[in-house]
Parts: C-alpha cells; sequence; structure tokens
DNA sequence: TGCGGAAGTGGGAAAAATTGGGAAATCCTA
DNA sequence: TAGGATTTCCCAATTTTTCCCACTTCCGCA
C-alpha cells in the first residue's frame, strides 16, 4: 500500500532518483522490475510489474473495434515501459513519458495505494490549487456522504 | 506482447529506423517478416507476420455481399503489404502508406498489444489531447468502474 | 561533536544504435 | 540494346545509450 508524497529530482540524463523508502515498498529489495506508463490527468503512473499485469490484460480485454477505448488503450498500454532500476537506484524515464507529462527537473512522488504517481511539480500544484482554492469543493456523486 | 512509446524519423529515402527494442519484439532476432497496413484512424498497424495471418483469415471471411464489411476490407486487405528490415533495421514505407497516414517526417511508434501503431507525429498528438484535454475524460460505456 | 555508513549526485568510458551516404544491381524507356 | 533512373544493399561515422565508478552530502549514533 503506497502512501506519501516527495520531491524530486531529474538529473541531465533523465534520470529519477527514487527515494530509498519508496524503492524498497516497489521492488521488494531490487528483484522486481516496475513499470511506467501515462495518465490522462498528464502524470505518469508507477506500478510494481506483478501488479501493473492485471491492469493491462483488463485494457487489452476492451474491444478494439470500439472507437471509444482506443484511445484508453494508446495512452495506458502505448506509453507503458517495463523498466529496472541501475545500480543506484534511478529510473531512467524515456523523452516521450517525460514530453507527456511535462517533467523537466522538478518532480512529485504520490503514493497512491497500488502505485505511485509522478507530477511534475508545477502541474502538481495547479491541479492541488484547484482542489483547495474556492471555500468548499466540490464533491462528486458518491461522495457526498463521505466523513473523515 | 507490445508496448511502449517512441519518436522517431523517416529518413530522405522514406526509410523509418525501427527501434532496436521494437525490432527485437518484432522479428525475433531478424527472422521474421512484418506486415504494414492501415487503420481507420489514418495510422498504420505493424504486426510480426505470423500474427497478421489469422486477422487477415478473420476480415477475408466476412460476407462480401455484406455492404458494409467491404470498406474495412478494403483498408485492412487492400493495403496491406509483407516487408522485410534492411540491414539496419530499417522498414522501407510504401508512398501509398506514406501518404494515406499522412506521414512525411516525425512519427510516433505505439505499442498495442499484439501489433504495433505507427502515427505522424502531429496527429498522434491531436487525438492524445482529445483524451487529455477538458477536466474529466469521458468513459466509455463499460469502463465507468475501471480503476488503475 | 566527530565518526561511520548510507544515500544521492554527477561524470566518464565503452558499447551499441542511428543516420547518412555511396556503390552496385536492376528496371524501364527510348 | 544502350542509357538513364531508380531501387537495393552495405558500409562507416557520428550520436546516443548504458553501465559503472567515485565523490559529496546527509543522517544516525556514539
Amino acid at each position: 500500500m503506497f502512501q506519501g508524497a516527495s520531491q524530486i529530482n531529474l538529473d541531465a540524463k533523465g534520470r529519477l532518483a527514487v527515494p530509498t523508502r519508496v524503492r524498497d515498498s516497489l521492488t521488494q529489495g531490487g528483484t522486481v522490475p516496475v513499470v511506467l506508463t501515462a495518465h490522462p490527468d498528464k502524470c505518469l503512473l508507477l506500478y510494481p510489474a506483478p501488479a501493473w499485469e492485471p491492469v493491462r490484460a483488463k485494457v487489452m480485454s476492451f474491444p478494439s473495434l470500439d472507437a471509444a477505448f482506443n484511445p484508453w488503450k494508446r495512452l495506458l498500454v502505448g506509453f507503458a515501459e517495463e523498466l529496472a532500476l541501475d545500480g543506484s537506484g534511478r529510473l531512467l524515464v524515456s523523452p516521450e513519458l517525460r514530453a507527456f507529462a511535462g517533467i523537466d527537473k522538478r518532480v512529485m512522488f504520490i503514493g497512491q495505494g497500488s502505485y505511485y504517481e509522478i507530477w511534475d511539480l508545477e502541474r502538481w500544484q495547479q491541479q492541488l490549487d484547484r482542489l483547495t482554492a474556492g471555500g468548499s469543493p466540490v464533491l462528486p456523486p458518491g461522495m457526498e456522504n463521505f466523513s473523515l
């Protein structure tokens, strides 16, 4: 169960130094590869490879001649790449994924249960502002009765 | 199982340098030819030849007196060409397929499970914007309860 | 407060991959 | 049949990628 936020940096070669605590929780000691893919909100998703499999299988099972599903497949499967961390625990993020998420240097790492989200820092703050600005945020249907 | 996105270029002779990782996954070490054909979304599809066969057979089995099938047949079978990669792992894309997909120079390679999609870069980004623009993307029926 | 260890950061060298060009072979036309 | 043009194949240089090593910084502990 992943949670917590960390602000980290990409180096000049596009390498992302995954914080040690996150690293251990993701790879179970370096034995498991990870999968990085794209999310419609313009952030990246990071899964342990075994946890990604069922998601991919589900996406691939959508009927491929139904045009409404294709964009989702193209996003989720089309951007997915299986990666291994280098000797220093860094993740080499491809130029395509960096461009998609608008990531250049400063990045936010957000635990989200079964995966981590990776945001460009600026975009992350904008997204936060949208929720925290305005007196009371709009609750989506089904959340009206939710209490903290 | 193909996945991942790569941005590559056509050279002046219309040759497409297939990225090494993609190449290996497609041709299993250069022994297998590939099939390139057209998709209604104005992109190209790239199959390992053995994987294309059952698809072609299925398309050809559509009743030819049903007018609704004919456009599909014309597109999928009519544009299909079996190709081999040259010594440097490049694919010579015919002028017809290039014209169909609006490909001139910059191209996106998208893994989609059993095949790759090849997009003109601009068209790819437009298609992507349609999903990522606007606050929340519309979920097609059957996908409402999908969670990542 | 100093020491030891671990983690993060940067750089460099070797290997691999992409790109471009050129020569040979083939096809088409006159 | 000869010339020209096009295609195909192959080679080589540059660029990119990958892997590894070393330095610095931060933190914990004594």
